[in-house]
DNA sequence: CAAGTTACGTAGAACAGTATACGTAGACTG
DNA sequence: CAGTCTACGTATACTGTTCTACGTAACTTG
């Protein structure tokens, strides 16, 4: 009855592996998984019959009872040149302890986020990293008692279930405007997103309304509350928009706009280049992420570094000890700094 | 025996939902598969108790025999901001089929990206996508020969195992090349990478050198053969290297350089601009890839675009077709077209 | 109205692993 | 020298699906 052994075809799955060595399938599973119980001689023949047959594990059988080694990583959209950064930071960290990453992306709409969750789940993935999601806190607490949960760059700071890191956005808005107040800019406005929900207690939301509070303060820390405006524009609408080019008429026009990210502070640039508006003579800037085109000479823009590979190493490493079985929440906080160019003037 | 129905804790399998609607498995599976012997009935019934407990099937157990909807997607690093508009497409054609997608992101290294390829095939992913892939053809093929495999990016039109889609990088660098002679420029140099490989047959190989070989075509039919120089830079080095900059010392400085992406089309228009070489004036400058930061009005840079989101498209198509059951192989060329700007004169 | 289709469902094997209960040989103890 | 402990392997149940083979009931057809 067990001497039936046609050929299977092809694939060489660990009962191959097991015959070749000639011993059972659960000793090559230990081997596998370097489980108790198991002799160097027994370890080495079961080792030489992998590397002879060249014998991978399935990831999809290994699901079904144990862990499959991957991470889920959901990324909002593609687009945001700061991303790259944090999935690097991530990659190493998780790469040093074996596990793959396999990256989701959102498309920026919280229906297509869910359905690569819960894709990620089903797939029996060990842990699943969500950055800069557009979920509610009670989303994400549904699905953190179902997997190991860890949020970058979503403020959730009661949050029992899952871990949060972030950036100080309180501290890095506030740095921004300090330093724009410290070259003598008095009238200074702020580029934000329109709210989606109002129903936040504090020091809970988005990061752009962290960025919103510091900013506030820092205008309200000089004395300059009255002075403080927020322009919110609508998402994925650009700056094409009535608003932005508002921003640039001579009338109303400040002498200086943080932007909650360079998305906006990269448009506005631009767009005064193209109307001759000089900056910073005529208009300073200082927009968020510290993303490569910031950086180039011919742009020159200041911008609030997040240190994107930290957060994504710090994420990694509270999911690692998440998937070790910690319960108790962790809500890091990093410090963000600001890389002084051109546009923020002197 | 059958009877006990202990609690099996909180997952609810198809065995569940089976249970639920009073019939078997089986029934439960064809109609996840809309397969062919069910009734109305049965499909209504078992659809009320997937809503009802809220089943999703495991796609790490589907694995096991069956497909898994998703699909890998593999790209070289996640800095190129050429990849957003493949991958968007790609996941538009993916995704109105109910595939999910899974990217894989390979840092720049072979061995990352095999075993991230590896790892897809270990999850049991339906296809693999590879954009701009570091494999030799033959890696490439011995993937191939175990799954369906589709190759953005890479030349290979002789290739038996698998699929490519291309843009016509020859056609593209000669028409940026015309462009720049058209606008009456003869001193036009190249700035591409240092091969890799020298062992290719004409038409095959990376994207670079076919770039190569129509800047060389359209320098020769222009006669301009003897002006003709392509300066090799090391990858990641970046530009600051000596080559680059000796690229703008007055002497050998050419009129107009092509460079072979926008990496260094960027990295040159700021060089420039940092060390005053006026843009276009001094030197034009035409780049490939078309990526957000050349259409920024303060950058101007010339590009020749090669419509990622259409590569992306008919590769997910190709991909599609392979996975019904196709074998004899695809080659897919799309016409890239230049898009003007300043950086390249009038 | 018996025989032959056709439609519908079901039982059970298969898939490729993990995890646990259990048997055994050798070492250690009193 | 019998009894216990421990280290090591093995057998086997289990996981959540798909898929093949088969049984049965309803519907045609002669």
């Amino acid at each position: 009855m067990t001497e039936k052994i046609r050929e299977t075809g092809e694939r060489v799955t660990i009962r191959t592996v097991a015959e070749d060595a000639g011993v059972s399938t659960a000793a090559v599973s230990k081997v596998l998984r370097n489980a108790y119980g198991v002799s160097d001689t027994l370890r080495s023949k079961v080792l030489t019959s992998i590397e002879k047959l060249g014998y991978r594990p399935s990831t999809a059988a290994r699901g079904m009872r144990g862990k499959t080694y991957s991470i889920g990583l959901l990324l909002t959209e593609m687009e945001n040149a700061f991303l790259p950064k944090v999935v690097r930071g991530a990659k190493e960290v998780f790469g040093a302890a074996n596990y793959q990453v396999m990256i989701g992306v959102g498309e920026a709409q919280a229906s297509i986020e869910q359905s690569l969750i819960d894709s990620m789940m089903d797939m029996r993935m060990d842990g699943v990293l969500l950055v800069a999601p557009r979920l509610t806190g009670t989303v994400l607490a549904g699905y953190a008692a179902k997997t190991p949960l860890v949020v970058i760059g979503h403020h959730e700071p009661s949050a029992e279930t899952f871990d949060t890191v972030n950036s100080d956005d309180v501290a890095g808005a506030r740095e921004a405007v300090c330093a724009l107040i410290a070259s003598g800019y008095r009238d200074i406005h702020m580029t934000s997103l329109s709210q989606r929900r109002f129903d936040m207690p504090a020091g809970e939301g988005e990061v752009f309304t962290m960025r919103e509070t510091g900013y506030l303060a820092a205008m309200q820390e000089a004395g300059l509350s009255d002075r403080a405006r927020i322009w919110r524009l609508r998402e994925r609408e650009g700056c094409e928009g009535p608003p932005l080019t508002d921003l640039l008429k001579v009338g109303p026009r400040p002498e200086a706009v943080f932007c909650w990210s360079d998305i906006h502070a990269l448009e506005l640039i631009n767009l005064a280049w193209s109307r001759g508006v000089r900056v910073p003579e005529d208009l300073a800037i200082v927009g968020y992420d510290d993303t490569p085109a910031a950086g180039m000479p011919i742009v020159g823009l200041s911008s609030v570094n997040q240190q994107g590979a930290d957060l994504g190493r710090q994420a990694a490493r509270a999911m690692l000890s998440r998937i070790e079985g910690r319960t108790t929440p962790e809500h890091i906080l990093l410090e963000p700094a600001l890389k002084t160019r051109r546009s923020s003037g002197s």
